[in-house]
DNA sequence: GATATTATCTGAGCACTGTCAAGTTCCGGC
DNA sequence: GCCGGAACTTGACAGTGCTCAGATAATATC
């Protein structure tokens, strides 16, 4: 806060700069150059703290991968606390990942953009999965809830998050996008298409 | 061909090289400059062909479009000669977006990043879809056979899409990426994931 | 409390980028 | 033959990521 030749915490400064030039203009307008101008460093200093921009991306990245998993574990306290059976659980679940995807379409993004940041690298799904993700392994426990045979647990994992993922990489990148500021038709487009895939499932 | 002032077809070249770099060493590594210099042309020749960087990355962006599309219309009329019933036929589409996904990563990113290119803008998905995506209006006509009720042929379309999607994004930019080195298991989970999502479906 | 150490920050500078304005060369139609 | 316009070039500007040699301030040591 002091205009003192040691900034205090720039780290923090400049992920938190970095954070909204990224929410108000788009993951293409960052510039380690001009987010020193914007917290009042010289245009070198970032290198102290990140190896550089990839380095910084990947950073702001973490904290978006974060912000989602909070949304999911919330999601999920909720529906708990509010006694839906375990199915219902889950499409809140999803439903939160859709959300959170349509209202901060940028950090969305981020997170799974691995050119620059560089994701959960390798991945069992079943066990592999970070401990400090708690939201996305709720998300796995409550799928192993709902089907009993261990065989087939991961595969209806890996189901349960695609169908959300897609719906949300959809309307935050693909042909669903205009339908993207309305909220509430998202959400109901995401409730009946999470709770109720009633397509395929015919062959054996 | 010619070494004259002329240059022929630049845009196409243009294009092209771009795809090659593309390929190689992936979006990021696109610079007009380097185009140019590979093309032997001069550095603002581009512009002569393209408004800017965003306009070339969206003709690419479209070319990639139409590859995946055409790689779906292709498993549409392989699956239909061999005769399965349409949930097999629908089945082979989505294997066969998750394959193209996972064989051509950067083309695939490409075709739904919209911060450079700015695909279908407005669709409603019933009707909207552009003609020339012939692959993608199999995709739905096939879904509409399978989901006789209209009001829910909607919902399992966005569902249909949502779940092929999800799965190739989670593969290419997500957890499962270290998955896509084996192409054979990549087939058998999208196999097992596309055809029998036994999970939710459980609420009305 | 003075001194040395170390983390933090500055400044100049390099190679590169996208883009614009103004010239040059070439081709097709009169 | 000429001439208008399309295709391309030259030159330049502002902005970028990043490196390196120093300056400065906070901290540890005595």
């Amino acid at each position: 806060m002091p205009a003192s030749y040691h900034h205090g915490d720039l780290r923090r400064a400049l992920l938190d700069e970095a954070g909204s030039v990224l929410e108000s203009a788009g993951i293409g307008a960052l510039s380690l150059r001009d987010l020193a101008r914007r917290v009042g460093v010289s245009a070198t200093a970032p290198y102290h703290h990140f190896k550089n921009k990839a380095d910084l991306a990947t950073a702001l990245a973490d904290d978006a991968m974060a912000d989602l998993d909070t949304a999911l574990a919330d999601a999920a306290r909720r529906a708990q606390s509010s006694g839906g059976h375990p199915g219902d659980r889950l499409t809140a679940i999803g439903v939160a990942y859709v959300l959170f995807a349509v209202d901060h379409p940028e950090r969305f993004r981020l997170a799974f953009r691995p050119e620059m940041s560089a994701p959960f690298e390798g991945l069992a799904l079943g066990d592999g999965l970070p401990e400090d993700l708690v939201g996305f392994r709720q998300l796995v426990a409550v799928v192993q809830d709902l089907v009993p045979d261990p065989k087939r647990q991961r595969v209806a994992a890996v189901g349960a998050w695609s169908i959300a993922h897609g719906l949300a990489a959809l309307l935050v990148d693909g042909p669903l996008r205009p339908l993207a500021t309305d909220r509430d038709a998202v959400r109901a487009l995401a409730m009946s298409v999470l709770a109720a895939p009633d397509l395929p499932s015919m062959p054996e």
